[in-house]
DNA sequence: GTGGTGACTATAATCCAAAAGCGTCACTAG
DNA sequence: CTAGTGACGCTTTTGGATTATAGTCACCAC
């Protein structure tokens, strides 16, 4: 458990990291090399060169850790989605492209991360705030492009906004939520076309 | 271990149950109390008072055991979904109280019968034949529903009907399926109404 | 005060031998 | 031949001693 030091930055150097930025890239390293359970508090402790005690001044736990290594995966994933609305131009085609990303980068997360999409899953099965923000950033974004639909005419207007949004999310669900995704990769590669096209027939003015 | 063996019908009395049917009988008490990894098979042996090598006459594991324990819970709840489509009249409303009823009945499983509920989540985990069967009977049911709408002009007909049946199949899929149950009990007072006007809306004509 | 640690406790993971469980088969009784 | 079983091999589970780990604290150097 050592061949992955060296490729974390040491104290000295061009930007003196503070300690707290060091720990989280030791810890983004070691997570995804080993294993949230595999890699210990003392590991990072080594990799850093302080002692396990004084990773304690910059985290309260462990578990805290893994959220912030938590939350920086998922924040790869919201960006995806961002990326892929913002290249959008109709409200129609951002909801498709939306749906879309966010399933296939999470599902490349699944395939090409294990170790970080662990994290995640057992993250939204803990109801870790690090998961259940990345839920709500998720609807956020819809709410938008929902609310872009509405005013562009394209969507329907009489049932309440939140009312619409949050039906949507519940059919999102199975794929937005890690922990879930995992048990719907059989209908992966199908599901975010035809739920896309089902989710906008219902929009239909 | 033992209080429950009174409550099996002894091989004397007025039928004589043949040993299979013994058998389940005796399955489905003892997993329904102790659950299927807390029973062995000599207990069910001992139950009907047979030796444990004569259960194998019977079935071929005790996984097969598991399986038909599973197959005849999943199957009251069919019942309970054809008994609601059948009191209903029109196909949107069959398919409402269809989606309501298989969530009422299988949630009522997993908070009256909760030991049944684990055999069935884990077999639909497994991808045992009887859960599959399951989920295939539900889309049986469903097909059935889709078909009458659109027979009586209720239901869009452009749509090819495997395509709407899967997609809605989809939408279905986290709350028919045992295992995924679970994971949204949170949301299962509300799904069912919301997701099927949902479905509805978007089989409009 | 700021930056940092070794030594400690209490809880959780790990290991390993003994026990239990699954499934088989040769065999008996009638 | 039919109905039924005791005893056995092999794999999984269990329990309990041992070790490793998370987290704390008093304390040191500057």
């Amino acid at each position: 458990m050592s061949e992955i030091e060296s490729s974390i930055p040491q104290a000295r150097g061009p930007a003196d990291h503070n300690v707290r930025d060091q720990i989280v890239v030791a810890a983004e390293a070691h997570f995804s090399h080993y294993g949230y359970e595999k890699t210990t508090v003392s590991d990072l402790a080594k990799a850093i060169g302080f002692s396990k005690a004084y990773i304690y001044k910059f985290f309260d736990s462990k578990q805290a850790i893994g959220e912030a290594i938590c939350a920086r995966t998922l924040s790869t994933i919201v960006a995806a989605v961002e990326e892929a609305v913002a290249g959008a131009t109709t409200p129609t085609e951002k909801f498709r492209r939306m749906f879309k990303t966010l399933v296939a980068t999470e599902v490349s997360l699944v395939f090409n991360d294990r170790k970080l999409y662990d994290i995640a899953a057992h993250s939204a099965g803990e109801g870790w705030p690090s998961a259940q923000a990345y839920c709500e950033r998720i609807r956020q974004i819809l709410t938008e492009v929902i609310r872009e639909g509405r005013e562009s005419g394209e969507f329907e207007r009489k049932t309440p906004l939140d009312e619409t949004v949050h039906v949507i999310d519940l059919v999102m669900k199975p794929y937005v939520n890690p922990l879930l995704l995992q048990y719907n990769l059989d209908v992966v590669e199908e599901a975010p076309a035809q739920l896309s096209n089902l989710v906008l027939r219902s929009l239909a003015p």
